[in-house]
DNA sequence: ATACCTGCAAACAATTTGCACAAAC
DNA sequence: GTTTGTGCAAATTGTTTGCAGGTAT
């Protein structure tokens, strides 16, 4: 896989090829580089596991520097997320957080105990949804799936 | 299927046998069958959609008769959503709703344009979970899977 | 009688907004 | 120089909590 592009196998998203590619699509799309912005990107590309807005903000306030205002920080996660290279990720216990990701249609998979998150391709609900448009006339367009489970290093301990 | 039971086909849940089943559930697990909770169920039964819990807190202040305090309205969704009786509907915009449900391994196909929702049993995950363990070494043990598409009625419209 | 449950009101948490100033292109 | 973005602080909005008193079984 090019450092600018998803995985077409499961993996992590690479950090620093994330970070790239959204700093490429922010300049196609006429978005600046602000500092703040930029301070964002970097504290995300070193979380593990998802995170929360107001887990970022409190993150880049205890950090040395200039420290973005809050609107800053849910502004441009909004944004990542509109554009597709923040995925919402809903634990099982509810809550929900951000992970990297890339705009298209890819599904995640979360450890569910140290919370690293694998990007795939291929949700292999065709079948599925035929049944279910023929039951139910319903139109299907879309879905929701992520998966749960421990990953390999947490099996390990 | 009998009027305490999920369905096995794909369906919507019965209003009444559903609230039924909650009191019955209630009944059995100790919980007080009180005038406030009975109107929550009560509201509940009425709505087509997904709802929030702000939403049937409004719409009980504007019913007649006494009005169960906020606190026990969120309550009650607590105790019927922790013992399954209300599932978790994500939209796809992003907001999230309760629906009436059953306790079990269920999953929701819900109308983007409507939102009433189809409850239905079999996700046919199997290769595609076998799949992802033999790629990624994980210990897959759950899963969230919504479909979002148009009703037949709707999409008459 | 005795758990269990309720309502209130305050605390808490999360997110959004308006607007004057600042920075990037 | 103009457009786009930022920070602040207040306003919203959503949810939880402690506790005195009420109610179902």
């Amino acid at each position: 896989m090019s450092v600018n592009e998803a995985p077409s196998r499961p993996a992590r998203v690479n950090p620093e090829a994330w970070a790239n590619a959204v700093r490429a699509a922010w300049h196609a799309g006429g978005l600046r580089a602000t500092e703040p912005r930029l301070r964002v990107l970097k504290t995300i590309t070193r979380y593990a596991a998802p995170f929360t807005a107001e887990q970022l903000y409190t993150d880049l306030l205890a950090a040395a520097g200039e420290r973005p205002g809050r609107a800053t920080v849910y502004r441009t996660l909004e944004q990542l997320h509109g554009a597709g290279w923040l995925a919402r990720i809903h634990t099982q216990g509810g809550e929900a957080g951000y992970a990297p990701s890339f705009p298209g249609h890819l599904h995640h998979l979360v450890c569910t105990s140290c919370g690293i998150v694998i990007a795939f391709e291929g949700c292999a609900l065709d079948e599925l949804l035929e049944r279910l448009a023929a039951q139910t006339s319903f139109a299907i367009e879309g879905h929701l799936l992520q998966l749960y489970g421990r990953c390999a290093a947490c099996r390990k301990r």
